[in-house]
DNA sequence: CCTGTAATTCTTGTATACAAAACTATTGAC
DNA sequence: GTCAATAGTTTTGTATACAAGAATTACAGG
């Protein structure tokens, strides 16, 4: 099945951005690029020009496209966001949830509470993140799921980085049963506010102080 | 200061798109919306890449560029993601806002009600679309502002038809009340709750019925 | 040796050309 | 009259060509 060139390098360019391949600042040489792919260089601007869109690339007029990786305070600020969407999933899933998915959830837990005492820390990213796509699933918005799974990937590479902030697994895995407990008791804010906590970062402190100083400085 | 067409025309394809020029469905033939731009299809294309990464518009290969709107489902998933993105900045905002900022909300609430009283709707969106916004950039999160403002431009279009949905606009303005009163007390939850509410529509039974049918579809 | 400027080279942005797939319409069979 | 096949047209997708701004280098002056 052909797929368009542009579809093909807009994916291709993307993971090459997400796995580090280009690093903060690097511009993407359209002719360079051209050539790695294969290609010329009119499908290659089409899909530079939908990374720029969802802002992993920066466009500057007759300067060319610079990547543009999440420094600091904007990861922090993205965690954030991020734990607002599962908490706003976790609120709506707790009304909506269907049995069968509830059941999928508690299965995921057992499997990732395995990879945890396994020590297989692969199966365990694999076993969250099913657990996680699973109460987008079941907020029952298509477009919530939709705009939680974007984010979720764009943080992809980073969810290693956060664990290791948060300490160890096992407080995860805690989390994990509050969170089923809440939706399976339909109790909606009990499930926000576990799945915020659960997803927040612990600098927040750091980040409210940020905060107060740029708001401060205006 | 030349701007790059492909800018201006992504603006003004995505204005063409929101007023209503284009029907959902409408396909957008490449070489008369050139003609009609004066350019010629190479950046016009650019343009579209990006309209079809905001979801403005879906791209079916060899086919061509198909307008989406949202239907009366994706609306109220729409409007109750916006409803979500709202209480978060209200959460936010709480512990964060400024006293400037507050009092720049309060000034706004009063032009608000002065513009209800006069009947000048216009004027009333205007100041309505302020204190939002002040909000939004309350959060302290530049990340959760930036999604914020382009869900509620997204949402723009519809939110006058949202507004006959609920009645009149003095609750509206009891409302606003509320959530300068819970910023003001640095009640995150109230804040959150009292913005959540605000912003979402009637219709959350209905769409109740409709996403526990899909679930249990599947 | 440093600095400002002009010439050169590179790169982006746009237009045009070409190939292939999809749509349309005509023609022919039944 | 309806349907199918096919020729012709349209439209998308990609490559190439060209124009203009930006970066770089060479060079003259101090």
């Amino acid at each position: 099945m052909e797929q368009r060139h542009a579809d093909r390098i807009a994916e291709q360019l993307e993971e090459l951005v997400f796995d580090g391949t280009f690093s903060d600042g690097d511009r993407l040489d359209e002719v360079r690029l051209s050539e790695l792919f294969g290609v010329s260089r009119t499908p290659l601007r089409e899909a530079i020009q939908r990374l720029a869109q969802s802002g992993l690339v920066e466009l500057i007029p007759r300067r060319g496209a610079f990547v543009r990786q999440p420094g600091p305070v904007e990861l922090i600020e993205m965690f954030e966001v991020m734990a607002e969407l599962e908490a706003a999933c976790g609120r709506l899933a707790a009304m909506r949830i269907a049995d069968t998915a509830l059941e999928a959830l508690r299965e995921a837990n057992t499997r990732c509470q395995r990879a945890v005492e396994a020590g297989d820390t692969d199966s365990y990213y694999a076993e969250n993140e099913r657990f996680h796509k699973i109460i987008y699933r079941s907020s029952g918005n298509a477009f919530l799921e939709q705009e939680a799974t974007k984010l979720h990937k764009r943080l992809k590479p980073f969810r290693r980085v956060q664990l290791r902030f948060r300490g160890r697994m096992g407080q995860s895995m805690a989390e994990h049963e509050a969170i089923v407990a809440a939706l399976a008791d339909a109790d909606a804010d009990a499930a926000a506010t576990a799945l915020r906590t659960h997803v927040a970062v612990q600098g927040e402190k750091f980040h409210n102080l940020m905060a107060s100083l740029r708001s401060a400085a205006e």
